[in-house]
DNA sequence: TAGATTGTTAATCGATTAACAATC
DNA sequence: TAGATTGTTAATCGATTAACAATC
């Protein structure tokens, strides 16, 4: 195994290299060149991004495409069911909730949070709306390994502090803040108003290149 | 004015930086070491990121934080309304409507489109769902400069060529896809999936490592 | 064998950090 | 003036690309 340092960036490619590749059921085989036109990276990108993983190609042929799908899920460990808890119910959290998108791959919303009192008992989805107090313990019942942080700004680090206190590792925040955690966590923020205002300075640069 | 190449993550960090502006009241400067502390990123990181676009500081004192508010203002675009087309009225597109958070920001959903005819016509948040075929005129009409894409992957590419054809240059993409566009498009992706194949990863990586 | 394509090394590019003279 | 902090240059770090020997 290689003990090269993975780049940060290669992991979603490979993600986007999987995705590519379930639309390539034409032959046994795809190059890297082939990916790279699928994908919009360069050849040699794609084959980097491999090796860091092992050598799965076969010079003059190129990748099997069933047994590369096979590796990259390895790789992301896609392979199996992994649980989150959704930790906030309004607008933005019900929509992820019916957003059954992402449980193709593996991912499902197998318990939710608000600390609103006129929400919890009520189910959405399938799944019983419960009260903040109840996450360490659910956390342990039903295995869950991610969060999904939906709440408003104003109370998103108590709501990440509580679920760093239940165990959980892995954080997608949609928050707009940066939250603190300690090391060993990891925290993905979504923050919409960050991306409007990349857009908002690319069309500001834009009317000024007139 | 600095002909230097901006990197690319210059932009959102000094979002971010405007962000810890906000809560800066105490006194009327602020130095690089405070911003950094504030944001996690290094002194010389904020200073370098400034004087991309300018000379704002003082020596021994650091940056007046009413003028460094407005200068960032500027830099971003952000300081006048910008509207937005919403694109789907699913459950996510409806949760985007509803979530005002951003309008504090200036960014104002003024229109959405949806293809379903049991949509349109409806009215949420004070915002008409309208039939596609209306895109073109309503850009027009009420000056729309981003659209954010909330449909379904399968007709996600169909509804960025009509986004495009509409005139509009700046797109927020939530669908599961890279959409092709031609060079001029500024397109950002936002990937609930790959965010989770990435939280995946690195569980993959923690549980191995024990 | 000839052609194709890998895996890998070296070169390049881009971004961050460290250090410090300039300056308020 | 002495102390503090900027703006900037050079050094470092990290990631991507180009090129090609190895190999199927």
């Amino acid at each position: 195994m290689h003990k090269e340092k993975i780049p940060k960036l290669t992991i979603p490619r490979l993600s986007l290299y999987y995705r590519a590749l379930l639309e390539s059921r034409e032959s046994a085989f795809i190059s890297s060149e082939e990916l790279s036109k699928l994908t919009q990276f360069s050849a040699a990108q794609v084959r980097k991004d491999l090796t860091y993983f092992g050598e799965f190609g076969t010079p003059g042929k190129g990748y099997r495409i069933v047994e590369l799908k096979e590796v990259i899920l390895k790789i992301l460990g896609t392979g199996r069911q992994r649980n989150i808890a959704l930790i906030g119910a309004g607008n933005l959290g019900l929509a992820l909730l019916a957003y059954r998108g992402f449980a193709v791959q593996g991912f499902r919303i197998v318990a939710a949070f608000d600390s609103n009192l006129s929400k919890i008992g009520k189910t959405f989805e399938g799944v019983l709306i419960r009260g903040m107090n109840e996450l360490p313990q659910v956390v342990r019942n039903k295995n869950i390994e991610i969060a999904i942080i939906a709440v408003p700004a104003n109370v998103a680090q108590e709501a990440v502090n509580k679920v760093i206190k239940s165990g959980i590792t892995a954080i997608l925040n949609f928050a707009p803040i940066r939250p603190k955690a300690p090391k060993g966590e990891e925290i993905l923020n979504i923050d919409l108003s960050i991306e409007l205002e990349r857009l908002s300075y690319f069309l500001k640069r834009k009317s000024k290149k007139v």
